[in-house]
Parts: C-alpha cells; structure tokens; sequence
DNA sequence: TATTTTTAGTGTCGAAATAACACTTATTTT
DNA sequence: AAAATAAGTGTTATTTCGACACTAAAAATA
C-alpha cells in the first residue's frame, strides 16, 4: 500500500509547474424514427442549470482515455455499447461552464433508435427531440449540436454513415426518406434507388416490409465487405454544397 | 488583493471531486517550397526526449481557451500571427505521454514559407522537414502528422485551402504544382487551368513571374469576395477518393 | 367482386461535366 | 540563328447527372 502510493506520487506532477483542468465528454446522440432525425437529450440532475436540458456528458477520469470516456457516457444513459461514436470538436472557451474552467470534447453518434428506445437509463430523464424542435440547451451545447448537424451532412454526403441510424434490414424508401431528412431536400426516387444500387452496397434480401405500404417494400442489408471497401468512395448527394461546413 | 485570492477560490474547484488534466496543444505546421509539402519540427528542450524531433506544442494555460494556446504556440516558434489554423483532433489516450497522463489538441497551420522562414525562433532548433522523409517523431506526434496529412487532402479536395500555402500572388503552374504535390499525383495543365480559372477566385495580374521559366508566367491573386463566398464549392480535385480519410 | 387508393418499382434521353489529347508562343541560352 | 525550356490554349469523346411518367402489387372500400 505505501508502495503503490508512493509509485503514484512519482508519477504525479512531473510537470508540476502546469495547471491542470477539468476535462468531459459531451455526446451528440443522433437518431431515425423512420421519419425525422432526432437527439437525445437529458434533463441536468445538478447544478448548475439544474433541470434544464443538456447533452448527455460526464468529465473525464484519471484512467481512461477520451474515447473510453465518450463510450461509457453513452453507455450510461443508453445501454449501448459499439455503436458508431465519432469525435467533432474540442470546445475549450475559458467561460464555457460558468462555475468552473471545463474543456469539453464532443462525440456524436449515430443509432438505430428503435433497437434501443426502450432501454434508456430512467436516471437522466432523457428524451428524444426533433432535430428541428431542439429546446434551449445549457452552457455551448447549442453550439455543439449545430456543429455535429454540420459534420454528419458534410460526411454523409461523401460516405455512408447513414446506414448507422438504420436497422439491419431496410427498404430503399426508408433509405430514401433519411437521406432526404438529413439533407432537408427531395430526391427523385427513380435517381435515388438508382444511384444507391450502383454502389454495390445493398444486397436484396427476399422478404418485404410490409408496414410501410399496401404493396411492401423489399429489404435491404448492407453487403459489409463492400461496405468497408467503399466507405472512403461514396455518393455525393450534396443538393447544394453550400450549405455545408466541416 | 485579498479579495482576489477569496473570489478567485470561491470559483475554483466547485466541481470539487473531479480530477484534473494536463492539457496540451500540438501544431502541424504546413509550408510549401514550390516543390513539395514540408512540415516544421523542433528539438524538444526538456525531458522527457530531450533532444528529439517533436511537434511544437506547449501546456494549455488557466486563462487562455484552446484556440488562444495553439495561437500562442504557433507564434512562440514562428513569430506569425493570422495564419490558417485549425483544430485537428484531440489525443487522449492515457499513457500518451510517459511522465505524466496529459491530453492533447492537435491544430494544423497552413504558412506561406518564404514569408517565414527568416524569422524563425532560434530557441527551438526548428527545421522544415519534407512531408515524406518526417524523422522518428516523440509520443504519438506521428500519428498528429498522418492525421493532419489526411485532413488536409481531404479538406483540399473540396474547399481551397491550399492558397494559404502561397504568397499573395502566385502564378497557375506554381499553384499546379502544389496541388500534385498534396495528392501525390499528376494533372493535366490544360485540364487544371480550365478548372482553375473557372472558379472565378483567380484574378489575373499584368506582371508575371520571371523566377520560374524563360518566358515567365503571369501572376494570379485571390478575389476575396468570391474565395469567402465559395469557400464550400470548389473544385473536386480528389484523384482517387479512396485514399481519403476524414 | 370490381373499383379505388396507395406506395413500390423501373428506363430513356438531353445536358453538363469530365478526361484525354498536341501544338504554338515567348524568352533565354548557346 | 538555332536550340532549349516552360507557358499557354481548344476540341472531342466519354461519362455522369438530372429531369421526367408510367406500370405493378396489394389492401381497402364500395
């Protein structure tokens, strides 16, 4: 015991002379009720802004990386693990938490809402919104979430992050209608399901969806290998680029 | 000055459980010679690694925000101000740095080399260093200079960043040159002044550039008003998108 | 059981963008 | 005067993109 302290006092303040700071993790969580994209948002359980809505986030441990981090955030409000979790930007303004210097790296994510809706940690009183209804945040999390809205347009229209927000199996209108949300457009459908099959992503499955139409739909599953093959070389749905900002 | 101390602690350590970091900024400074890509490095001065080729860095101080410590940073070394810089990524592995778990943000900064390379810091023994023969780089600043070539490649293709590499008046084979340099590729002449000019960011100057070739070629600058407004569509000059990564 | 309603699914053609390709011009050097 | 060097420029074929409308399947309804 005395000697795992004093390992651990030797291998504290070697820079001593620097100040040290709070470090957390805020995760933009993002999902597709299969009509609008949405983010999960929790209710702050402390001060300050106690009750006012927020990102989820959690400051950073002395033994995990930020990574680490980010996924156990996740993990503690949604019971997911190994969804897709993508670091956006570090948000380091000295007056960002009013109470307390705090930097704060931002992840989003992206998941299939429906595999997940009903597991949701009671404790955060977490809630989906629409991407288009979000209530006032605390602190810079406005910012945060305009950033991640930015990044996961500019990065859809190069590759396919989008399948990250479907299940499994899906039809090309459902395809059809998250890429026209995401990117707040309409797409002709005879150019869209075009398009997409050409990839070579898509592998037709034999059952049809028959909720979403009286004729049904056939599904669709991701052919992984090509997947992984042509993540970098994918579409580009931009309707306008201008719009979009890294 | 009393009351500075009280108030001064009554602010600090509200979130009084947390622990806290060692927070670092890294920068990947760019230049180009008019041949190819070269990034600056110093001799680190302290240990651990004294000695060793490092990223110019330096601790994040209490009062200055992320941005503010990679500007500082950028301008210890280099003496510049206003330069392209950008946050990276930020690194934050736990046992990144040996002494001490320090969490890092990685910038990268575009500079016009000629303007520069006279007004060096001599504190710091730095030198640029052709992008492809970067020496054994200490923690994981090798890994900040593969991320920071992806990023800019990528970002490259699709917006004109590459500008800020250049003086202000530059002249269209020059500027081809970089571009092949960036994407390790060739490109038709015919083909890249069509596109080039077509942008209508490129204004033609009556003076040309006798350095370069016997019959010299005319200088070009940038029209602000349309390099801002067309900041987001520029040209796609991506060779083989597949090796790009964000 | 026939009709209506609803969404899925598919092909063509013109326009625009892209990629391939070679010669002339200006200037300096020899 | 000739040779060497790099700058500057246009055309054509190919590919990609965008616009556009009807048929098919199944359920609901009359």
């Amino acid at each position: 015991m005395p000697l795992t302290l004093s390992k651990s006092l030797l291998k504290m303040h070697k820079y001593s002379k620097q100040t040290r700071h709070l470090l957390a993790v805020d995760c933009i969580i993002f999902g597709f009720d299969g009509e609008t994209l949405k983010i999960l948002l929790i209710k702050r359980g402390f001060e300050p802004e106690k009750g006012n809505w927020s990102l989820m986030g959690g400051f950073v441990e002395q033994n995990e990386s930020l990574d680490q981090a980010s996924n156990r955030i996740l993990k503690q409000l949604t019971g997911i693990d190994g969804v897709y979790l993508e670091q956006l930007h570090t948000f380091g303004d000295t007056n960002r938490d009013p109470i307390e210097r705090t930097v704060s790296t931002a992840y989003f994510a992206l998941i299939d809402i429906h595999q997940y809706e009903t597991q949701l940690s009671n404790d955060y009183h977490a809630e989906w919104f629409l991407l288009k209804q979000v209530p006032k945040l605390i602190f810079d999390h406005q910012e945060m979430v305009e950033a991640a809205k930015r990044r996961i347009r500019y990065k859809a229209a190069l590759h396919p992050i989008l399948f990250e927000l479907l299940p499994a199996r899906f039809t090309i209108p459902q395809l059809q209608i998250l890429y026209e949300s995401v990117f707040n457009t309409t797409i002709d459908k005879r150019n869209f399901s075009k398009r997409v099959l050409a990839t070579g992503l898509l592998i037709k499955l034999a059952e049809k969806d028959k909720a979403g139409s009286k004729r049904g739909a056939y599904y669709y599953q991701l052919n992984m290998q090509n997947y992984y093959a042509k993540f970098q070389a994918f579409l580009n749905f931009i309707p306008n680029p201008d719009t979009l900002i890294l």
